[in-house]
DNA sequence: GATGTAAATGCAAAGCAATTGCATTAAGGT
DNA sequence: ACCTTAATGCAATTGCTTTGCATTTACATC
């Protein structure tokens, strides 16, 4: 690990020691374009750390979570999904047929609470929406 | 059960069978306003059919889904919550702090092929929001 | 109304993602 | 270099959900 990328992640968790699994699980998300889950994370990582444990994946995503450095996403019922901390409120479009997955940024939250008399009251701290269907090249197919 | 019920139930069954267990779910279902998850049902259930398995609870929540009585809502990672099927396109506020589930209306599918490019070839099939925050009895708790 | 058969049920066991207890290791302040 | 305690690895456990199988039962047919 090189020492500036050490300095940075340690901005990034203040209070929190910086261990290479730490570190590991951190890139590794970091790394891959799109989301993964538990398993794809601990997959990759043992890929250069062999002895990792899945436990030390599902303890540092939780860990990541609540430092505010990765979101967890729900595309499927089964399990939870890993991606890098959006800038902007983005949203998931879901091939049913592929499985690929479409990011499109959406103001949902502001619509929301112009449109919805509903939420005029209410604080929102986040949003996420799942949206199914077939995307272009699916559709094509048939 | 009442003739009148059996009858509508069944046509809105096709090829299955009426089961008192089966009618007695989807009955619990539609005189609960709101959401509830399987134990939820479950529970309810019992009262009037003591011997009622939780298994067969969970297989007619996926029957009907299939047949597009319920819809299956995932307010919770834990599990998943159900309600009779939405007549308009529906989404629900989740307070954080009382738990508490608040409905309103929202033509996500029609805004999103609107204004984001990225899903002007999507074919939308159905969608779901989570939308995270506190209400605003909670708020004004503070 | 009695009969046959495939669907549905109840029960217990199994699956599976995720969490936890505990002994061991190691980060990082002193 | 030392010490405290956070973090890890491993195995066991939890909680929701599904499944295998023997039994029951809905309902089409006689």
């Amino acid at each position: 690990m090189k020492r500036k990328t050490i300095e940075d992640t340690r901005k990034a968790l203040p209070g929190l020691r910086i261990t290479d699994q730490r570190a590991l699980i951190l890139d590794v998300i970091r790394k891959q374009k799109g989301h993964m889950d538990a398993d794809e994370v601990y997959q990759r990582a043992r890929k250069q750390q062999p002895r990792i444990s899945l436990s030390t994946v599902y303890r540092n995503l939780q860990t990541l979570k609540k430092m505010g450095l990765i979101d967890e996403v729900h595309f499927s019922e089964e399990h939870h999904h890993y991606e890098v901390k959006a800038s902007s409120e983005h949203h998931h479009l879901i091939c049913q047929r592929c499985g690929r997955i479409i990011e499109f940024d959406f103001p949902l939250a502001r619509l929301i609470k112009q449109s919805a008399p509903e939420a005029a009251d209410f604080e929102i701290t986040g949003t996420e929406t799942r949206v199914l269907g077939y995307c272009s090249e699916c559709r094509s197919k048939d």
